[in-house]
DNA sequence: CGTTGAGTTGACCATCGTCAACAGGAGTGG
DNA sequence: CCACTCCTGTTGACGATGGTCAACTCAACG
């Protein structure tokens, strides 16, 4: 319990004075480090460096050294890929809870930016396997967060490969809010803080036909677009079309 | 070393005579099962229960009860899921060496079925869960598997999302040609052993299409379609297609 | 008040999907 | 052995979904 960031801060849910750290994390119910009793959280700690992110700051490139992996504690990131001649393609989206770097490869897989100001706890890649090794719970934990990162991956393959303009974008409004559900930081109101590139890019979309099916969902009351989001209006007919 | 298969026969790579198991078997190298010594050979051969399924068959069905994972050690299955409205998307396929089942959870997230006729491994999930705790070498392997299977699934989303008809059927060929070459039964000639139908629910097009642009390819002359397969005419130019 | 960048909307078009016809091989039964 | 069916795959004609290009609005910012 000491060690504070080398990069910047602390994340914003450590006591500030440093007495606590990750024991009041407010993630760690639902991050990997939830696997760790309360008396190992000093030893996590310990390997711990704070670092914060404003909006689009990269955090790794892909097929970079991967020497830290991270725990998102607050914000949002993109995780993408470019194709050679530029077209890029949105892996995923993490949010507080979500980890990256499970592959503990050498190299980075894909490339994260900062989609809003964002706080990680970042570790170094082999402190933190070795670490593993010794906490059979945490690397079971790690496994789990994998899989159900593979299943997510998979899920996004059937909107990608099978579904229409309107479905997909149904489908993300959807899961977005009930990725959301679990930090209880849901609402009616589903919160975008992406831009509508970024949907494109993740739903195989161009910003053009995202805006479209926005407006269109919206001329049919399913929805309304609000700053920084959309509300549902009818939400049972949205879910529908999600799950077509 | 002991235990013959309560399902079917014996993979067609451990000795009929039963003297050596695992110890033998041609895709042990490569296979989760490489994690082990040989010495600890014999007690995975023990929970072994080895099936063979004809094409066609269902090997597990999406939602169902997961009670087995599978090591397959001959021929090719799909991996896939339905949508409610009965479009089907192949979210894999498996081959020689593939484990199925690394989420070790509750039910299966997809179904699966023989492409061609198959022989597997069949573990009760709960003992191999067990044997997991047992040698954490074991899981680590079976953690790598699962996130090189993630890191198909994002290389998938973007051939899904970003690339046009002509270059999801290049990426294809190229792709499964190479995942044959580690099993050392690459040759110029790329068998394709699944249907134009699964061809098209993996790459999120029409049968109609995928011919077409098969065709296309014949016509000029980087390929050449032979029966159950294609024969790459001009590799550099398939492979800077599925590069693009 | 001009500039910039994100988002929206329209007009037009290309890629790919739909529908339909047809070819060829495998299996079946007379 | 041949006719028949069935199934897979191929090809063509046509059309719809979504992409491209361009103009415009609006808010943020200096």
């Amino acid at each position: 319990m000491n060690s504070p960031g080398d990069k910047v801060s602390r994340p914003a849910n450590a006591a500030v004075e440093g007495k606590v750290g990750c024991a009041i994390c407010e993630v760690r119910s639902i991050s990997v480090c939830a696997a760790l009793e309360t008396h190992e959280l000093c030893q996590l700690f310990s390997l711990a460096h704070h670092a914060a992110f404003p909006a689009r700051e990269t955090l790794v490139r892909q097929d970079e050294d991967a020497d830290s992996v991270f725990n998102i504690t607050e914000g949002v990131v993109r995780l993408y890929k470019i194709t050679p001649d530029g077209r890029r393609q949105i892996v995923g989206f993490a949010i507080p809870g979500d980890f990256l770097g499970l592959a503990l490869a050498d190299r980075y897989g894909f490339s994260v930016d900062a989609v809003t100001p964002v706080r990680a706890c970042r570790f170094a890649r082999e402190a933190f396997a070795h670490l593993l090794d010794e906490k059979p719970h945490l690397f079971r934990r790690l496994h789990e967060f994998a899989t159900h990162e593979l299943s997510l991956a998979q899920d996004q393959m059937v909107v990608l490969g099978r579904r229409t303009a309107e479905e997909k974008v149904a489908c993300f409004i959807i899961a977005w809010r009930d990725r959301w559900v679990r930090l209880s930081r849901s609402s009616v109101t589903v919160e975008l803080q992406m831009s509508r590139q970024d949907i494109a890019d993740f739903l195989g979309l161009t910003i053009e036909t995202v805006s479209r099916t926005l407006s269109r969902l919206a001329r049919e009351r399913l929805i309304l677009i609000v700053p920084d989001g959309v509300r549902l209006l009818n939400p049972q007919r949205m879910e529908a079309l999600a799950a077509a």
